[in-house]
This record gives C-alpha cells, sequence and structure tokens, in this order.
RNA sequence: GCGAGAGUGGCGGAACUGGCAGACGCGCGGGACUUAGGAUCCCGUGGGGAAACCCUUGAGGGUUCGAGUCCCUCCUCUCGCACCA
C-alpha cells in the first residue's frame, strides 16, 4: 500500500523552504496593500508559547494564507510585547536580569512559532524593550506633557509594608501580599497621569463610525467611558465655611436626600477630624478605612461602614438639617469624593440608611400609588411622578424631571449642571523596573523638569541588582538616578517610575510600518499609505482597556500632525479565549501563565505534527467564542489528515491519460463545486472548524469516488481542489502533495478555486411537510417547485394523507425548497 | 457589586437573517481485517416506546403557522473592572 505519512520530514523540508524563500511567500506587501495585525504580539516574559496563543497565531496565519490565494497582498508583521511583570518577577526569583531573560524567551518562542508554520513578516520584526522602540514612548511623553496631557497627582496603590514594595492588583490576594503574606495597605503617592478624559467625547462620538466592530465591544466600550449627565450641589455646613459639593445623577431625586456621606479623604473630613482630635472616633475610623486594601473598599463583600459626625448639612431645597456621615464605600477620587444620600432611589444607599436606622423618603410616587417609607424593603421602583419636592411635584420620572433639576439649582444657585464621566485618566507610572523610564528629572530648585529631546533614549541602566530586593531597583541605580539639571546644571534626580506596558501597545501597528526609523517616531507617508489596520485581530478580554488606549493615542498622534485618521482599527476581530480547568482553584479559567493553566504546542507537535495541531486546534471551536482545551479530538485531526494522504497518494497512482474533453457534470464535481462555496464562506467569517468539517466530507467522498466510476481526471480534479482549500489550516501536508502531483510552483501563488453556483447546488430537494407545526413526512421534489405542486403532492402522499383527510386545509405557510407548514383543523 | 458575553447528546461543537435540532469530530457499542497498532475499514449511537408516536437546546413564562434562534423573569459559568453616586 501506500507509503506512511511522515508528517514531520514533510514539515521540515517545507519550513525550511518558507524560511528561506521568505521574500516571495511574506514580505510582498507594498504601500497601500492589506494589513493584517494580531493583537496583542507575543508576550515573551510568559517564556513558551501556549495553545490559548496558538490558536490566535494559527487563526491569523490561515486567514494571510487564504487571502494570499485569492490575489490579496497582505502586510502581516510581527513583535514582540516585551517589557512587564513576569520578567521582573523572574529577576527577583532567579537573578537573571530581565532582557537576557526576555531575549531568550523571545528566541524560543520564536521557534515555536516557525515550527507551527506560520507565516509572518519579520523584517519588521520590533521589541518593546528595545531603545529604539522605548524611546519614542519617551518622545511622545514629552509631547503630552508640553501639552498639559501628562501631569502628575496623588493615588493610592497597594502597599506591601513586608516587601516595602508596590505591588499589582494581580499580586493582591485576599487583602494580603501573595509573597509575604503581609495585609496590603493604600499609600498615596505623586504619580504620572495621561489625561484621556480629555478625549472622552471624541472616544465615545468614534465608536459610532466603526461599522466593522462588534455591538459587544462598542457597548462595553460606551459603558466604560460611561458619559453622564448630572449635576454638582452644595450643601452649607453648619459651623463651616466651605459648602461640600456632591455630584449626582439624579438631581431630581434631591428632596429625598436624608445625609450626606463623605470619603475619608474629603477635606471636609479631613477638617471634620483634625476638630475632633487625634482621639476622636472620626480618627479612628478614618485611620481604619485608610488601612483597608483598595481591594477590601471595592469588593463586593465589603462591608458598608460609616460613622455619624455629628456635623449637618442643610439641604438647599428644604433647609432641613441632614447629617453628615463618613463611609467607607465613597471613593475620593469618584466626581467629588461626598455623595447625597437618596436610599429611596439608590441601593447602596438604601442598605446603608437600613444598617444605621437613617430615613428614607421617597419622592416618586408609582403608578399604584405612594410608598410607605418604613415597609420598603428595597428602592422603588422606575416610573412614577415626583411628590414631596416643592414645586416639581407632578413631573414625571426622566430626562424632564432631571433638567427641571438642574435648571433649578443653577437659577437658586447651588448647583450646576455637569456631564460626568466613568472614564478616569489612566495612571501610567510603575514603580518598576522593566519599563520605559519615564523622562523626567527632579531638581531642588527647578521642579520637575522634562529630559530635553537630545538626551533621548533615557536607558534602562544594567548595574542593577534584582535578588532579595525592596521597592524599586530602578531607584538604587546610582548611575542611573543622579543626574545633572537640564535648567540650572545643578545636581539632580531622575524620575524611577516607568510607564505601564499599555504604553508601548497603543502605538506599534504604527512602528511596523518603518521599524526601524531612527529619526521619527512614525513615518507620516508610510502610515498614510498604510493606516488604518484593515483586519485586527485580538482576544477579547482587551475590548477594553488595550483598545481604548490605542484609540486614544492615535487621536493624539493626530493631533500632533504624525498620523491623519483617529481610528486604528478598521476591522475587528475578537477572539474567545482558550480556557482549561485550574487545578489549584478548580475553575475553569483563560489559559494564561500567570494562572498556570497552560499547555504547550512542542509535545502535541513532535507526537502529531503541526499540520494536526493546526487543524485540531481550529477545529476545536469556533473563533470567537471561548473554547475549553481538550486533547481528546486531537486523534480525530491525525486521522483526517492521515486520510487525505492516502486520497492523495492513490490519485498519484491513477493512470494519466488525455482529458475526455466535455463531460457530464458528475456526483464528484458537485459536491467538490459545494466544498469550494462552503469552504470559502466559512474562511470568510474567519470559521475554520466548520471549513475542516466540509473538508472531511469532502476527503469521505473523494475516497468514494476511488472505489467507483469516477474517471482518473475528474478525481486527480477533486484532489487538487481539496489541497487548495486546505492549505490555509494545513500548509505543509498540502504544498508537499501538490508538488508531488505535478502542480508546479507554491499553493500560495496558485488561485483559490471558484465554483458553479448551478453545481454548487443539487438538482432535488427534500421538503419538509409539517401538519401544524409537527414534522409529518418529507417529499422528494425539483428544486423551484411552486407551491400548488407541493401541496399536490403532499396531499397525496401516504404519510401525510392521514392527517389532511377530511380536514380544513386553513392556511398553508411555503417556504420554497425547504418546508411546507400545513395548518388544519 | 457593575458592564459584557455564553449555556444544545457521554464530550468539543453544527444549525448566516425564526423553517428537518444534533453536521463534522471525539468517545462508546457491534462487526471485518490483520505484519497486534494509539492501525485501518464498515454499521450503530439524544431519551422513552414493541410500534404508531411522544419527549428533548440551563429553568419557567410569552409572541408566532413554526422558537436553539425573538421578548420577559430566574439560575449557572466565563471575560473585564476603577463600588462612577
Amino acid at each position: 500500500m501506500a507509503e506512511r505519512y511522515d508528517h514531520a520530514s514533510i514539515e521540515a523540508k517545507w519550513q525550511s523552504r518558507w524560511e528561506k524563500g521568505r521574500a516571495a511567500f511574506v514580505d510582498t506587501a507594498e504601500p497601500g496593500d492589506k494589513f493584517y495585525m494580531l493583537n496583542m504580539f507575543p508576550y515573551p516574559s510568559g517564556s513558551r508559547l501556549h495553545v490559548g496563543h496558538g490558536r490566535n497565531y494559527i487563526l491569523g496565519d490561515a486567514l494571510y494564507r487564504f487571502e494570499r490565494m485569492k490575489g490579496r497582498r497582505v502586510l502581516n508583521p510581527m513583535g514582540w510585547d516585551a517589557f512587564g511583570l513576569p520578567a521582573e518577577n523572574a529577576a527577583i526569583a532567579s537573578g537573571t536580569p530581565p532582557r537576557e531573560y526576555t531575549l531568550a524567551n523571545i528566541a524560543r518562542m520564536k521557534e515555536q512559532l516557525r515550527s507551527l508554520g506560520l507565516l509572518y513578516d519579520w523584517s519588521k520584526e520590533l521589541a518593546s524593550c528595545d531603545p529604539d522602540y522605548y524611546r519614542w514612548n519617551q518622545w511622545l511623553f514629552l509631547r503630552m506633557w508640553e501639552r498639559g496631557l501628562a501631569y502628575r497627582k496623588q493615588a493610592p496603590v497597594n502597599w506591601c509594608p513586608g516587601c516595602r514594595t508596590v505591588l499589582a492588583n494581580e499580586q493582591v490576594v485576599d487583602g494580603r501580599c501573595e509573597r509575604s503574606g503581609d495585609a496590603v495597605e493604600l499609600r498615596d503617592l505623586t504619580q504620572w497621569f495621561l489625561r484621556i478624559t480629555h478625549y472622552a467625547d471624541r472616544l465615545l462620538a468614534g465608536l459610532d463610525e466603526l461599522p466593522h466592530w462588534s455591538d459587544r465591544v462598542k457597548t462595553m466600550q460606551r459603558n466604560w467611558i460611561g458619559r453622564s449627565r448630572g449635576a454638582e450641589i452644595e450643601f452649607r455646613v453648619e459651623g463651616f465655611e466651605e459648602p461640600v459639593t456632591v455630584f449626582t445623577t439624579r438631581p431630581d431625586t434631591l428632596f429625598g436626600a436624608t445625609f450626606l456621606a463623605l470619603a475619608p479623604e474629603h477635606p471636609a473630613a479631613q477638617e471634620i477630624v483634625r476638630r475632633a482630635g487625634p482621639d476622636s472616633a472620626a480618627a479612628r475610623f478614618v485611620e481604619r478605612v485608610r488601612r483597608e486594601s483598595r481591594l477590601e473598599r471595592e469588593s463586593e463583600t465589603g462591608e458598608k461602614k460609616g460613622l455619624d459626625t455629628g456635623v449637618w448639612a442643610l439641604h438647599p431645597g428644604s433647609g432641613e438639617r441632614i447629617p453628615i456621615w463618613l463611609a467607607n464605600f465613597v471613593l475620593p477620587e469618584y466626581g467629588t469624593g461626598a455623595i447625597m444620600g437618596v436610599p429611596a432611589h439608590d441601593l447602596r444607599d438604601f442598605e446603608f440608611a437600613r444598617k444605621y436606622r437613617l430615613p428614607v423618603r421617597p419622592v416618586y410616587r408609582g403608578p399604584e400609588g405612594d410608598v410607605d417609607p418604613e415597609t420598603m424593603t428595597g428602592p422603588t421602583p422606575q416610573g412614577g411622578v415626583l411628590v414631596r419636592s416643592g414645586d416639581w411635584d407632578g413631573t414625571p420620572e426622566g430626562e424632564a424631571a432631571i433638567a427641571r433639576a438642574i435648571a433649578w439649582v443653577e437659577a437658586k444657585g447651588v448647583g450646576r449642571g455637569k456631564v460626568g464621566y466613568r472614564l478616569r485618566d489612566w495612571l501610567i507610572s510603575r514603580q518598576r523596573y522593566w519599563g520605559t523610564p519615564i523622562p523626567a528629572i527632579h531638581c531642588e530648585k527647578d521642579g520637575v523638569v522634562p529630559v530635553p529631546d537630545r538626551d533621548l533614549p533615557v536607558l534602562l541602566p544594567r548595574d542593577v541588582a534584582f535578588r532579595g530586593v525592596e521597592g524599586n531597583p530602578l531607584a538604587r541605580s546610582e548611575s542611573f538616578v543622579n543626574v545633572e539639571c537640564p535648567v540650572c546644571g545643578g545636581p539632580a534626580r531622575r524620575e524611577t517610575d516607568t510607564m505601564d506596558t499599555f504604553v508601548d501597545s497603543s502605538w506599534y501597528y504604527l512602528r511596523f510600518l518603518a521599524p526601524g526609523d531612527s529619526k521619527r517616531m512614525v513615518d507620516s507617508s508610510r502610515a498614510h499609505a498604510w493606516m488604518p489596520v484593515d483586519q485586527y485581530i485580538g482576544g477579547i478580554e482587551h475590548a477594553i482597556l488595550h483598545l481604548l488606549y490605542a484609540r486614544f493615542i492615535c487621536r493624539v498622534l493626530k493631533d500632533l500632525g504624525l498620523v491623519e485618521l483617529e481610528e486604528p482599527f478598521e476591522r475587528l476581530f475578537n477572539q474567545g479565549m482558550i480556557t482549561r480547568l485550574n487545578p489549584s482553584t478548580g475553575k475553569i479559567e483563560k489559559m494564561s501563565k500567570s494562572r498556570g493553566n497552560t499547555v504547550s504546542p512542542d509535545e502535541l507537535i513532535a507526537r502529531f505534527g503541526a499540520d494536526t495541531v493546526r487543524v485540531y486546534t481550529l477545529f476545536i471551536g469556533p473563533p470567537e467564542k471561548e473554547s475549553e482545551w481538550s486533547e481528546e479530538g486531537v486523534l480525530g485531526a491525525s486521522r483526517f489528515l492521515n486520510r487525505v494522504h492516502e486520497v492523495a497518494s492513490r490519485a498519484a497512482e491513477l493512470p494519466r491519460g488525455g482529458d475526455g474533453g466535455k463531460r457530464e457534470a458528475s456526483d464528484l464535481d458537485r459536491l467538490t463545486h459545494r466544498t469550494i462555496r462552503r469552504v470559502t464562506e466559512d474562511a470568510e467569517r474567519f470559521h475554520f472548524h466548520t471549513a475542516v468539517a466540509a473538508l472531511m466530507e469532502f476527503q469521505r467522498g473523494i475516497a468514494d469516488a476511488l472505489d467507483g466510476e469516477e474517471t482518473p481526471e475528474a478525481i486527480r480534479a477533486a484532489v487538487q481542489t481539496l489541497l487548495k482549500l486546505l492549505q490555509p489550516v494545513a500548509p505543509h501536508l498540502t504544498e508537499e502533495w501538490w508538488e508531488r502531483l505535478g502542480g508546479g510552483k507554491s499553493l500560495l501563488e496558485t488561485s483559490w478555486p471558484a465554483y458553479d453556483p448551478a453545481l454548487a447546488t443539487t438538482a432535488r430537494v427534500t421538503l419538509v411537510v409539517q401538519i401544524n407545526g409537527r414534522v409529518r413526512g418529507r417529499l422528494d421534489l425539483e428544486r423551484g417547485a411552486a407551491e400548488a405542486e407541493a401541496v399536490a403532492l403532499a396531499r397525496a402522499d401516504e404519510k401525510i394523507r392521514p392527517w389532511v383527510e377530511g380536514k380544513q386545509i386553513a392556511r398553508a405557510v411555503y417556504v420554497p425548497d425547504r418546508l411546507l407548514n400545513l395548518v388544519v383543523q
């Protein structure tokens, strides 16, 4: 029988050919051609590619190969998102400097990508830890600083007192440091922010210009930006000069306010503590809340804690006195850090009021009548008219009531309408080594001054020790920290905060277009030719942060005159995550290094071959949905490729001869055309899993034909079509057989097969016959049969007759070629 | 807690806009063949029933000639998160 399918040698042969012939296969796109990109670019700190990422890369490659055969030239670059916490953690654990660790991982992951037969364009390769890359982060930062888009302010961080280090949220487990187990504190640091809130409206408006983004992601972004119209309202405070200003999105419920609640960080709260003295209940409460970690304060299980200050505010409408409380659930960075409590119409306020026995005062009367404040079990449902609200009484709930309330507070001079955003400015400071140094210098005399452009890049120093260190290692590098002030020339200290790695990934798409340009951040003319990215493929986990930051930075670059567009990504395809049982938590979670539930493809490639891994990975499910990893089905993919090998080698042994000229379309021809249509349509929406299913049926059809009456020419043609259609998914095996069958040049340089619509459909159809919506029989009909004919045939059909005999047909619903539903009485 | 998705056989999944539920694959059962392999091929495989038929897409309601698909309520899981007042 035929020779065995030796995947290892076939794959080695083709991978080496693609490597040598790279120029012909991948580096062919010219300015103005299609631009596809994967997001994220590989994160080498994870040290090994795992199948969770592997699906993204394989899908991107299959898509590239499909597009190539369809005659489209595509730029598909690849680079490395190289900064980040894991490399620094590895350095602390093993002493290997993050740079060495990262470069070794890049080399290894590149080899893994190669072993999957992926054709990415490495001529545009970049790594964000390369000074040629991160210097432009610094350059952009300086431009933003000049324009007031970068600034410093205080913000709380997670502080581990044991490690004397700032922790990422990920490092905080149940309010404790995951390494030392110490209780995590909130600590205020002065940190750098980017003013994304200035772009909130533009980012919101831009979503309407993205028809090829899913509603899912657009909705998430809209909600994240969270534009809301509301009002700031001032409450005078007995015994205090300054009023307390609250922000509310529901000024219409003003008369339902029965208390004010302040964040312990609020200036008025601080003043109250000062007056009460250091041993007062207020001082102790503030101290206790400040010791609570952010997580505790924000967690769902976190108890709402409050303290009556004994200070009274005056209600601006009724003039009544209402108590001022301190509350842990009011956060200083939201709104004004103070709220008016309206228990009757807000769940959180209701819970707080119930716990501390504060009055509840409904100001909306529902259609069922008024509500008894004593017996309420929660905030009143929506839809009513205002009551107990002075002049406002009778106004129905909604925009009109809010507008009326705003007009009223403005007229009285106690407040103003205000548009609020949920979005907050982007905190980019990280107290870590392995990131882009923020180009600022602290001088005693001149304050915080920017590093001059001529001194860029500010390089990460190499003389840094990592083992057993506390705090930010960068801050202990003397060579780095000690610097001359660029203004006065005196001694000064460098900023030791580095940037969030999301800064790197916010503009890398532009750098791919001119990766080595040492003069400019962005080559504007190339950007003009290539942008926007035609197809961006990325995991759904980036639906909000990364994509919002990239859209923000693109607008900044537009305002700087570097690019002409606001939206960097024309089409967005969001991949679902690969999930897997996490043995330590017992839950099904996304596959990721930090969760410790990864699977490396290496072993599978060694056992079954790269093509099998590719087929299986794409076959596992629809790419936009999350899929749970299991290896049970990998044998099926392996068997399928063995059978493809089998039919191809049998076809190769068929006698050659002149084509018999024109012949009648055979069943195999019809199957061929039907398969081309299915695979083409599936590939266009990235559904390679159903494309593979169609190809499995096609393979079986060809195998049957080999035992049947088909001519050798017909069979050979079918096999060649099978190879073409399978190429994006299993490139090695298909290229090999294409060559052996004498196909000539590479499959990649051939064209995607076209189908004849007439042949892609069957001549006869099965019409389902329903009686009162239940399937009672099937008819075999000519395609396109008329309703009258179908009804007549149905009535005559012996399975249908008993159901309609002696009955009136009240109605017939006919869907041609599909279904006939007879409604009888 | 908030925002967004998802839930279909023993398992992964199919069914683009409402129209034969379960394609394709895994697993399992039976058979064939053998140079005994993780091989290959054939048949069967949602549940109940002898059959006619009946039941079945997380649960419960609704719209419709017809619902996995649309609407309402609830449950569970996943992703994101900065308790946004």
